[in-house]
DNA sequence: GTTATTTCTTAATATAGGTTAAGGGTTTAT
DNA sequence: ATAAACCCTTAACCTATATTAAGAAATAAC
């Protein structure tokens, strides 16, 4: 768990009580290869914290191909916020790409917490307002570039995440079919 | 400003003492017809809440055109919130679609009022997670759906400002042309 | 109320990226 | 170690959307 503790002390002290309750309230879980924490028609019950591993979150359109809309690493938080609140089901996968390890809370317990820890309010209000930064460049990046360029810059900001995932996870977070990005890797191979 | 402090009061209790200071705090602007707010090479120094009207921020691509990223009308807030975090140039331009009326918090005195009124964390943090939720189906639209399922989907969930906005500035937030923006509208008529 | 500016439409042509299909390479699980 | 599953690439053909250009319609400014 000190893996999520220390996440909330980069940004907030908390007292020895207030670890005490945070601790109360989150369950460690493994999670192997290919296992799915949140299916469609599933309300989405946890806010998961990956101290281990790798996820996707993805949807699936009419003519049944899977969209990646995110991942997340160690460090990161990962949920579908919109099923989570409304607690209507959810249209979006979660699954792990990698053996992982993640610290969840349930919806009553984040709740608690929230009313019960104030300051996690700021935790929060930070980590929300920078996954909106990034996905608003994010759109911005998809209409104003190219396939191309869009790629280039992936590698460069996610050099990281770009050497786990398989290209086939990597294009279709780019929006486009691993097809095309064969061919946009071996223009960029011939251009060098 | 009463516009702000009714938005607040949607999420916490104020005191007339943190009334005050957070009216001491913001300033109040009309904003004409075509005027930027924020313009790229500017550091955004304001968060700025629309009280009245219709503004857009965008950003302009290699080959100069431009793509909106947002629309803000009343009861939302806009600002390019990673240059007023980073304090480093923007790169994106807002500009007021509609005569309109905003009142602004200033980057120091919002850090201020964050101090001092603990629970204005708690209102950005909802603020941010649903502008976040709501961001992210955008992303998964834009990969998984044509730009007609597009259209009429901006059409039955903002049709409010689907009526305030000339075709040209949909289309743009949409990320595609006018003229193919026209071809969609008339292939609907004929449908109907 | 007129004029200037912006917006909308149409149509012909062009292109980024998708689809289909198939073979070879890599991982993974046992 | 081996079989099964997955992943990557190539190539020919296809489609959604872009580009260019130009006139008509609507709106804003004076």
């Amino acid at each position: 768990m000190e893996a999520l503790i220390s996440h909330f002390r980069k940004y907030i002290r908390l007292d020895d009580e207030q670890l005490r309750i945070i601790e109360s309230k989150i369950a460690k879980r493994k999670i192997k290869r290919r296992q799915m924490i949140l299916q469609e028609g599933f309300v989405c019950k946890h806010y998961s914290f990956v101290s281990q591993g790798l996820f996707r979150m993805y949807g699936i359109d009419d003519k049944g191909f899977e969209h990646n809309i995110q991942f997340a690493a160690e460090g990161d938080w990962i949920a579908d916020l919109g099923s989570f609140h409304s607690k209507k089901p959810s249209q979006l996968f979660i699954e792990a790409l990698e053996p992982s390890e993640i610290i969840q809370i349930e919806q009553k317990d984040l709740y608690f917490l929230y009313l019960n820890i104030l300051k996690l309010d700021r935790v929060f209000k930070v980590t929300f307002e920078n996954k909106f930064i990034e996905l608003q460049n994010r759109v911005l990046q998809t209409f104003s570039s190219t396939a191309e360029q869009r790629y280039l810059s992936f590698l460069e900001h996610y050099a990281n995440l770009a050497s786990r995932l398989p290209n086939t996870q990597i294009a279709s977070y780019l929006g486009i079919t691993p097809e095309f990005l064969s061919k946009i890797r071996k223009n960029l191979s011939n251009k060098s």
